[in-house]
DNA sequence: CAGGCCCCCC
DNA sequence: TTTAGAGGGGGCCTGA
């Protein structure tokens, strides 16, 4: 059986990049690893799954190919080389050639010119299989009879095997060679290959369907019937031809096809662990060197196995081979996760030690427990000793490592189980390493150990395995006292939260609701006889052929970045008086906003146990420390107009011995921006309570505060804003209605005035330049790869949130530390009162009437101090009332 | 079912 | 060339 597998590396390079390098992977040296690092658990992993005999990888090389004599544009307007690809390409040959793997290159070709003449030589040699690994988008470029084509999807694994006939089918044509002439008609999705322009999927089959071929097609071209496709392949026959020849893969470029050369060999180790020890690939180390020549400190001793069940060892796969096996990557046929799944049978808990530190994990009625990386303990839930369960969840002396502790308390809770002792949160501690990141089990195994789990014990170990690697990473971040202080102790906050949810009144939002949709049916009528037509207004694709094609209610229709048109509020609000449609339009929808997303879902999701709404807060989405919430989501309740705060009027206190209150931080992120820019004018403004747009408009006006008139105090509250999400003319011209030249003129008069709110501006964006991630007050992170970024859109958007991240954060710390202090000091004293929603700057109490006074001293205390800004006052406003409007 | 678009909140 | 153009979220709808 010969197998050969053959990695297109340039693709696998990029793709591995951009996808590590969300969450960059710097090693102690400052040096980017992520396209190394990726690449070669790419490389690793297509080895261990396609088990080949035969192995290559080939790069293009850096030199005009015969593509660019053929078409002078091809790839001329490709981004440059991301500078961290650059470094890391010669690790990555590096890697490759000490894993005794050939890198196999051709001047003048590409390579995927070079995978497809050696992909024919191995076939001509007798080879059995030829897989060839690349992105889908090249997989058209790559039609070859012989090569079977993989196309990467997630990092190292291969989502998806076409065999050529496949991809034929797909395409729906027989030949191979027709595949081709169907791209160069047609172009690819990349722009690489230009086609025809206007000649898209359907036309293209069509005329290869017909013709057979680009070159008949272009000779017979008079006999194609439509005239405007007959003219569009005249006009564009030469580019046709050089598409069909850009995307023929040749075949027969200069590259020597040697067996021997591409066996796949025992890898240097000793090389492969020196360029793993400089770039710190310690995850990966220990995964493909023998135990003898690992640094890292190795798995717990594996005597203590002798009770456990046969549960399969994953861990052991992931280990290198020992020095007896031949093959470096293991047995050759990985098992499926099928069967993986029946060797984890269940053994009973109760032989457990009670003193184990455990990693728990669960799956619906499934759960994993294991007391170390290598064991593993399944079971369904029912089918437990509960009491020996309960013991070892219980002991206070044991670490226990979850995944998303909140929703495993819930389950916990089910069982009557308390969790205690120490708690590692695998997702939690991601969350804080990484905020942008995803925190999914799959990523977060991926990134740090290079694997995912594929079933229930694999989880167990994988548990295991990140822990101290997140828990080391937390603690070089400086992040575990916000993991210990704040986030950890917010579970139970927020756990009280959401079961305690809030009452509604349902009967007020029914009849709310179908006064409303008689409104809204009557709007939709007039727009109906304003269009002429009954269309879909919910549909922005049929609502903008409406305006802009059948009634042209304008000769410039705005578009959105798909190149739609356009029918945002924005655009539709300075089209008002163009069009009587508009303006019904603009009721119409928000109307239906309201009656959809508020009013007639709402009932819909109160519990049947409780009677009332109950939110899920999440404490692991947003990049900045926000919470935020779902199903529903209750902090977007409306508030701004008269017709959408009435639904707040619904949000009542559970009966009549309750009532609402509202708390809510004044100014709080202006407060920050003054605090952490420690600007004098700034400070005093507060210092002294003055109203601070106020105060921002008689500095920039240079008038006495009394004479500043709205519209000025307006326009200092939007430049106030514009601060805080990182000014720009344009965005502040937007929002106040003028040229951008006064927007200008204004930010600059600003600066002037508030020379410290610049500096710390300024300050900002340097720091989070020279770290490379922004900061909050008590040291929250939040990475920013594209600070330094070469392209301008992806480094202002950087900077813009090396700004704004501090203020959103430091404020969204400062309500955490008050909501876990609030409701330790609540359950201390034993009230009866309830805190029931978050709103980032408000919190808000389902009150015993006979606690009123003590929750509001309670309440104001714990959210001034929860997080002192030196002398800056903070102000908090507290407001009580029969429903949360009226608590306002 | 994902992605586009939109709109509600802070 | 054309669009976007202020930070952070979530939900609804369409169309495949």
């Amino acid at each position: 059986m010969k197998k050969l597998l053959l990695i297109d590396g340039m693709a696998a390079v990029y793709r591995a990049y951009y996808a590590l390098n969300r969450n960059p992977r710097v090693n102690s040296k400052g040096f980017n690893t992520s396209a190394v690092l990726g690449f070669t658990t790419t490389m690793l992993d297509l080895i261990k799954n396609q088990h080949p005999t035969h192995v290559a990888v080939a790069f293009d090389v850096q030199k005009p190919t015969f593509r660019h004599e053929l078409f002078a544009e091809y790839k001329a307007n490709r981004d440059a080389m991301p500078e961290e690809i650059q470094q890391g390409l010669p690790y990555v040959k590096e890697i490759i050639s000490a894993f005794n793997i050939p890198i196999l290159t051709c001047e003048g070709f590409e390579a995927d010119d070079v995978i497809g003449t050696i992909a024919h030589a191995a076939e001509n040699a007798g080879f059995d299989e030829v897989l060839m690994a690349t992105p889908d988008k090249d997989f058209g470029q790559l039609v070859t009879n012989c090569v079977h084509i993989y196309r990467f999807g997630r990092m190292g694994r291969p989502d998806e095997i076409y065999r050529v006939q496949e991809v034929l089918e797909r395409f729906g044509v027989n030949k191979c060679t027709q595949v081709i002439d169907l791209l160069g008609l047609w172009g690819d999705a990349s722009d690489n290959i230009p086609g025809i322009p206007g000649v898209g999927e359907k036309t293209a089959k069509k005329l290869i369907d017909k013709f057979g071929s680009i070159e008949n097609m272009v000779e017979h071209a008079d006999d194609i019937a439509n005239e405007k496709i007959r003219n569009l392949v005249k006009n564009n026959a030469q580019q046709a031809l050089f598409s069909k020849q850009l995307a023929t893969i040749v075949l027969d470029v200069p590259v020597p096809f040697d067996e021997a050369d591409l066996l796949l060999k025992e890898p240097d180790y000793e090389k492969v662990r020196e360029l793993f020890d400089f770039l710190e690939f310690r995850a990966l180390a220990k995964r493909v060197l023998p135990s003898a020549m690992r640094q890292m400190p190795t798995n717990p001793p594996e005597g203590s196995q002798t009770q456990l069940n046969k549960t399969e060892r994953q861990s052991n796969k992931q280990k290198p081979a020992d020095p007896n096996q031949t093959s470096l990557f293991g047995e050759p046929q990985p098992e499926t996760p099928q069967q993986l799944e029946q060797a984890a049978s269940f053994e009973p808990l109760d032989r457990l030690p009670q003193s184990a530190d455990i990693a728990f994990f669960f799956v619906g009625s499934d759960f994993v427990l294991s007391t170390s990386a290598d064991d593993a303990y399944s079971a369904k839930i029912g089918d437990v000793d509960l009491s020996a369960l309960k013991a070892l969840m219980e002991n206070p002396d044991t670490t226990k490592i979850v995944f998303d502790l909140k929703c495993t308390k819930y389950l916990l809770k089910e069982l009557d189980i308390q969790i205690s002792g120490s708690i590692f949160d695998v997702q939690m501690a991601h969350y804080l390493v990484d905020p942008e990141a995803r925190h999914s089990l799959e990523f977060i195994c991926s990134a740090y150990l290079g694997y995912e789990p594929q079933n229930l014990a694999m989880t167990g170990a994988a548990l295991w395995q990140v822990y101290p690697l997140l828990s080391a990473a937390l603690h070089d971040a400086g992040l575990q006292d916000i993991y210990d202080k704040i986030e950890l102790p917010l579970v139970d906050v927020l756990m009280d939260m959401e079961q305690e949810g809030v009452r509604i009144d349902v009967e007020a939002l029914q009849n709310y609701s179908r006064q409303l949709s008689i409104e809204r049916d009557g709007i939709e009528q007039e727009i109906f006889s304003l269009a002429g037509a009954s269309f879909n207004i919910s549909s922005p694709k049929q609502l903008g052929e409406v305006l802009y094609e059948k009634l042209r209610i304008t000769d410039k229709p705005a578009r959105t970045a798909t190149k739609q048109y356009s029918t945002a509020e924005d655009t539709l609000v300075k089209l008002r008086d163009k069009h009587p449609i508009v303006e019904k339009i603009l009721e119409y929808r928000s109307l239906n906003k309201l009656i959809s997303t508020y009013l007639d879902s709402f009932p819909k999701l109160i519990s049947p146990v409780t009677g009332r709404l109950h939110t899920v807060y999440n404490q692991t989405v947003t990049a900045t420390g926000r919470l935020s919430s779902s199903n529903p989501n209750l902090q977007n309740i409306p508030i701004r107009t008269q017709r959408g705060k009435e639904i707040r009027r619904a949000f009542v206190p559970r009966d009549s011995g309750h009532i609402l209150m509202a708390a809510d931080y004044s100014q709080i992120e202006l407060r920050i921006i003054a605090a952490l820019a420690n600007d004098r004018h700034m400070k005093e403004a507060f210092k002294n309570h003055y109203d601070i747009h106020a105060a921002t408009a008689s500095k920039i006006y240079k008038l006495p505060i009394e004479e500043v008139s709205s519209d000025q105090r307006r326009s200092a509250k939007a430049v106030n804003f514009g601060i805080v999400y990182g000014i720009s003319a344009f965005g502040l011209s937007e929002q106040l209605g003028i040229p951008r030249k006064e927007a200008a003129a204004l930010i600059e008069e600003y600066f002037q005035q508030y020379p410290d709110i610049n500096g710390f501006i300024k300050e900002s964006i340097d720091r989070a330049r020279q770290a490379g991630y922004a900061v909050t007050l008590l040291g929250r992170r939040r990475y920013l790869p594209d600070i330094n970024s070469r392209n301008a859109a992806a480094r202002s958007f950087a900077e813009r949130n090396a700004v704004n991240m501090p203020i959103q954060g430091t404020s969204a710390d400062m309500i955490k530390i008050a909501m876990v202090n609030i409701f330790n000091r609540f359950r201390r004293q034993g009230l009866q009162s309830k805190m029931i929603l978050q709103v980032h700057d408000e919190l808000v109490f389902d009150v015993c009437l006979s606690e009123q006074d003590t929750v509001k001293t309670i309440v104001e205390e714990e959210m001034r101090n929860a997080l002192p800004l030196n002398d800056l006052p903070i102000d908090v406003g507290i407001d009580f009332g029969t429903n949360w409007l009226d608590a306002h």
